[in-house]
DNA sequence: ACTTTGAATTGGAGCGCTCCAACGGTCTAT
DNA sequence: ATAGACCGTTGGAGCGCTCCAATTCAAAGT
């Protein structure tokens, strides 16, 4: 009834339990007449390695955990596919938990990765502070990918976030736009860079007077209060750099229904470049982030702190880049005050 | 320099190491003082219990592994949050893999499964076969999610999807269509299913020997050599039923770029009803799938098996729902060959 | 004073595996 | 013939935990 074991395979085999281990491993130093013979036995009863047991008598697992913080969105599924491709490369196994956006699942979620003795730990867009963070500890390799803020004492995965920040507000001030509005993250972990990045960008453009940041969040629904908010007023922006592309989505979205042309009435830029933003019928003008570079790199990471113990907090901080597409264009000339929503439609 | 054990914890609180574990356990039969004791020196030493052993001791391990067919597609994520919200209220670790819609994988990350000993498996979306499956064996409960056909001894959740492609074919003739093409799924596991709703639609509209498949595939890049052939012949179908809403996002891109009207000169129809089919930009005409409640169901159907030892395989065929939207309307009227691409835009 | 009960605590065996030291065997060198 | 080297194989200890039976000790019953 039970599982069989390696004993029951050495039994059947007339041979140890230790050589049904070394055959398991393939050894090299195993006659190919035993070898075969444990095979053959352990084929016929259906043996399958407990892992669990080997992890145990190994002490290692070869095993690293990859905290996501949400799902849903996008982006987040192609950093995994980054980080899952350079651990394949490593014969390294990836489990992956779900940080569900909130900070309290995510400690839960780290908890567990340690608990399991993972090997090192990627965590994707986390939202857990420095106090948190230096609680876990030095004992397991930890790699922060794509949470804006540098971690002091901790190795970082990121894009340049405030740089793609003021990439966004340059593309915008080039086109002539100067009442630009940022969607802020909220409690995103990038929110508060792409800000910063925001606000030296306006500076920079000579418009530093101008700033204006709005609360919103990193999901679609965050945006329809913000964009009634900004409709209902008198002199509304004529650009909006949204924190990120699902809530630039969702800004569109709301914009369409109030009747506002985009970009012929308002600019609207995000940030990302999900497959969303790509969608001819979005055609979000965006910010790239190298993701599947990005999940390489935090395997790669997490390797180099696994061999050496090199100290010093190793850093990756990638380019962003501008991806120009359908939703950025000039402002509307000489109307200060929109007087009905009219624009032509977007291509 | 080690990580703490049980023993040491035992031994700088004074007591045996099966107390610690007791503990650990919070087992309701320990003096308050010791309990205190033990937890104190635990802090102290940064003790956290290995999750290896005590699944090796205990036999158990507490988790399900789910298989993802495919992390970028947004239908999976959902029915994985339904998997994590009904597993979290058991008390179930949810392990995720990723199947990158490639049947070796998906059978490389079963393996994983069965090897670490989990309790159950969730197989979302994946497409391997009724063999592959039997090898499996009946050690592990596994329930089957999202796989269209019906396994025949395997417990399955799903939806309804020769229901749902019937509705789609019912929308659309309802509306006056008659060449109706569809865009077949390729190896996704819901592909054949839903090619033979579409038939079956067909055929009890009255419109069965206008039956047109195409074979296309599950992902935007899929649409658009088909979509491409399509616009090419003379006689080209005046609504499309696509396999799923990724695949219509593309055909809808493709579309856009010929410069045709959507539903103006053809009609739109997608399936899963994922969050892309609703926003605005894209309004996509599609048919709901129940996916929080197929994820919760997945854990419930394994939690059954688990408990009891009901045969029979367990079956939940959820309903699917027409969703309608903005890319589905009537036919163009009385132009058997579009002249030019010069409909109505879409509102 | 004695046993009885029961609650708190402990030692030890065991989960399925790995890994090391030791073992028997054949083969070559002295 | 004896020692050494080497290869394939094996027993046993140990990984960190759980769990059972056994033990201690105090309070209660006779």
């Amino acid at each position: 009834m039970n599982r069989p074991t390696m004993e029951d395979v050495a039994e059947r085999a007339n041979v140890s339990r230790a050589l049904v281990s070394l055959v398991m491993n393939n050894s090299p130093q195993v006659s190919d007449e035993k070898r075969e013979s444990v095979l053959r036995a352990a084929e016929e009863l259906g043996y399958r390695p407990n892992l669990v047991a080997r992890n145990l008598a190994k002490q290692r697992t070869h095993t690293i955990g990859v905290l996501v913080d949400d799902f849903r969105n996008p982006f987040f599924g192609e950093v995994v596919d980054g980080i899952e491709a350079e651990a394949a490369e490593h014969d390294l196994r990836v489990l992956i938990l779900n940080g569900h956006r909130d900070t309290w699942r995510e400690l839960d979620a780290i908890e567990t990765f340690l608990q399991l003795r993972v090997e090192g730990m990627a965590l994707v867009g986390a939202r857990i502070g420095d106090d948190d963070l230096a609680r876990i500890g030095t004992a397991t390799p930890c790699v922060i990918v794509a949470s804006g803020t540098v971690h002091p004492g901790t190795d970082t995965v990121g894009t340049d976030d405030r740089r793609g920040a003021e990439l966004a507000v340059e593309h915008l001030a080039a086109l002539g736009h100067t009442r630009i509005v940022h969607m802020d993250g909220g409690s995103n972990a990038s929110a508060a860079e792409r800000s910063t990045g925001y606000e030296s960008g306006m500076r920079a453009a000579g418009i530093g007077e101008l700033i204006d940041i709005r609360p919103a969040g990193d999901d679609e629904a965050d945006a329809l209060a913000v964009i009634d908010a900004l409709l209902a007023e008198e002199n509304p922006p004529t650009a909006i750099f949204a924190f990120n592309d699902l809530l630039a989505a969702g800004a569109l979205n709301r914009l369409a229904d109030a009747g506002m042309a985009v970009p012929g009435d308002v600019s609207l830029i995000g940030f990302d470049n999900t497959f969303i933003s790509a969608l001819r019928h979005l055609s979000l003008t965006t910010i790239n982030q190298p993701k599947l570079a990005m999940g390489r790199l935090a395997v790669g990471t997490l390797l180099q702190r696994l061999s050496d113990g090199s100290d010093g907090p190793i850093r990756h901080m990638l380019k962003p880049e501008l991806v120009v597409r359908g939703t950025t264009g000039p402002p509307p000339s000489g109307r200060p005050h929109p007087g009905g929503p009219s624009g032509p439609h977007r291509t």
